[in-house]
DNA sequence: GCACTCATACGATAGACGTCGTACTACGGT
DNA sequence: ACCGTAGTACGACGTCTATCGTATGAGTGC
């Protein structure tokens, strides 16, 4: 139960996402899914957007074929969940489970990022 | 300035061992550097022991050749200041730097190591 | 000076990672 | 039924990483 994706009901259900159960998620694969630029500007948008977001709502300078590989490896790392919604994949923050294991660790990679990010003149 | 290593005074100050200095500190690096389970175990012991370490001092199931390739992961990336004094090498967090630069980051970090840790009876 | 200890350097190796392009599948609308 | 769009699968490629063993360098103490 902790990783239920059904909860939106409308969807078409077709094809099952495999996620780690809440209790699964370590540490240091959080700790890598968020350490490449990429993921970190994936889950930044994700975070400020605090809605569902499509894989294409998120511009990267990769290809497809990457873009889908990076949201994998947030996904199979336990930091976002997906669910297909037609033919769009919606992506969004595992929040509450991240928050329940590792209280405030999110919130603290996120405001470290946006520190940074108004330090570096970038974003 | 932000780098001096050279406060301790009564080190031999032989060789000098590159740090980056405070505003070259990337987080994905921290992230990255953070993101292995024996560095990460490194980062623990020195947060835990609030004193400058020996590598020694830290055991790790990995050979020496190893533990010395994370602790310069550990020192390029900005995590850790590392100083010979005589034949030893004493590691300590830059605590300083990375709370100037991500605030509540390494707390966050390890607070949630802590955690996972109680939680899977490991430590 | 010599042995001992702490740590490095240097290869080597096996595996993981980020990236791409192309071919393919799934769904929705017309 | 058909096309278009969104995303996957797969294979390839070069790079980086974690690990090791052995040989080497730097200090301390006898």
């Amino acid at each position: 139960m902790p990783t239920d994706t059904t909860s939106t009901g409308a969807s078409s259900g077709s094809r099952a996402l495999e996620h780690p159960a809440r209790a699964d998620i370590r540490l240091t694969d959080v700790l890598h899914a968020l350490a490449d630029p990429m993921r970190l500007r994936i889950v930044r948008t994700l975070a400020a957007a605090e809605d569902e977001l499509n894989c294409a709502d998120i511009p990267l300078p990769v290809s497809k074929s990457t873009c889908t590989h990076h949201f994998r490896v947030l996904r199979e790392h336990g930091v976002i969940q997906q669910l297909y919604r037609g033919t769009a994949k919606m992506n969004r923050l595992r929040r509450a489970d991240l928050e329940d294991l590792f209280p405030g660790l999110i919130d603290g990679v996120l405001r470290a990022a946006d520190l940074q990010a108004r330090r570096l003149g970038e974003d």
